[in-house]
DNA sequence: AATTATTATGCAACCTTTTGCATAAAAAAG
DNA sequence: CTTTTTTATGCAAAAGGTTGCATAATAATT
């Protein structure tokens, strides 16, 4: 289980509560690692219990009360040992390649549909990540170290949807000749 | 959830069992969505009670008896339907990709020694689908409909698979000039 | 003034997946 | 002849993740 780690990564600059954490997700670990609040907000208890999390609640002018949490010395010395042992991979599970098992003339509009859907969708998540680049990794041999770590990973990002599109591309040229008069 | 109909796409083709169904999820729809036996006993019998699956006991010679399993015309029709339906993804989950955010002097050598390893298991996946790509599918053009949905997801599979080696590339490239003493 | 959105945290039920164990027959290896 | 591997199926506990609900305060909208 990595989401504890994967949590304690997100803290390792700035504290954060479980909420700002959740939206942090969204847009930086988040495109590798998805966690719902409920999940974000239950491992918080369980890391702070473990004593690898500090919890101070804070409160706001004009907002509820907030519980901003950050890492113990415990915390950095459990991931700095976690990072040097071996990773788990779990690999994506995705409807759209099962369904391409059962392609047929009755179905091939639907399926391009789909592709085309989530072509839209990388479209967009690829926009999201060039201003990324652009804006914070413009020059990535200057960056500090870690942060080349976090740009790699977002290298890894953009390059594996630039490849999904042109694979969106090809498919949609071939789903056009299925069900067509002439096949 | 659709293992269930990860399973009866396999099934689409051949009756199988249990044990074989296991086997045939490793190198064929396996890639694209991973499932250990005992997940598959498990949907196997529900998907017979259901009435989506017929189940038949085989004896064999030399070898421990078999339950096959072929789908129904209600299998078929359900499997049909689901197609037609909306998809689901579910992205993958890679400890490496979080690990680089923790990027450091301390730990470039054992993340470059990681993504060196994955490059590997990658070039030998790589090698299988080209295997399979040459003996079955050498001319995409010719392939009757359903095997060309095959096809496409083959091609996704190889399309990632190369995009990740050059990844892998740079990336270690990049973590070369890491903990070296010139940096 | 009433409704909706945002910030903020959490419980409980359920479903899915993993891990570990158990059994059993036959073939292959030592 | 004993051990290991392959074939073949399954249970049960635990972990991980999703879905739905609940609460509560303030800000923004209608």
């Amino acid at each position: 289980m990595a989401l504890s780690h994967a949590i304690m990564t997100a803290l390792l600059e700035d504290e954060m509560s479980g909420y700002e954490l959740a939206k942090a997700f969204d847009v930086s670990l988040g495109l590798f690692w998805r966690a719902s609040h409920q999940q974000i907000y239950q491992e918080l208890h369980k890391l702070a219990d473990k004593g690898w999390l500090r919890r101070e609640t804070v409160a706001q002018a004009g907002k509820p009360d907030k519980i901003v949490y950050g890492l113990t010395a415990a915390g950095q010395d459990a991931l700095s040992d976690w990072v040097l042992g071996g990773s788990r991979v779990q690999e994506g599970k995705d409807d759209l390649f099962v369904k391409l098992y059962n392609l047929g003339q009755d179905n091939a509009a639907h399926l391009a549909a789909e592709v085309e859907q989530r072509r839209e969708k990388m479209m967009q998540r690829l926009y999201l990540y060039e201003r990324i680049r652009r804006r914070h990794y413009a020059k990535p041999e200057a960056l500090p170290v870690r942060r080349k770590g976090v740009y790699l990973a977002l290298l890894a990002g953009i390059r594996q949807g630039e490849q999904f599109l042109a694979w969106c591309d090809e498919a949609l040229a071939m789903l056009a000749t299925v069900g067509k008069p002439g096949s």
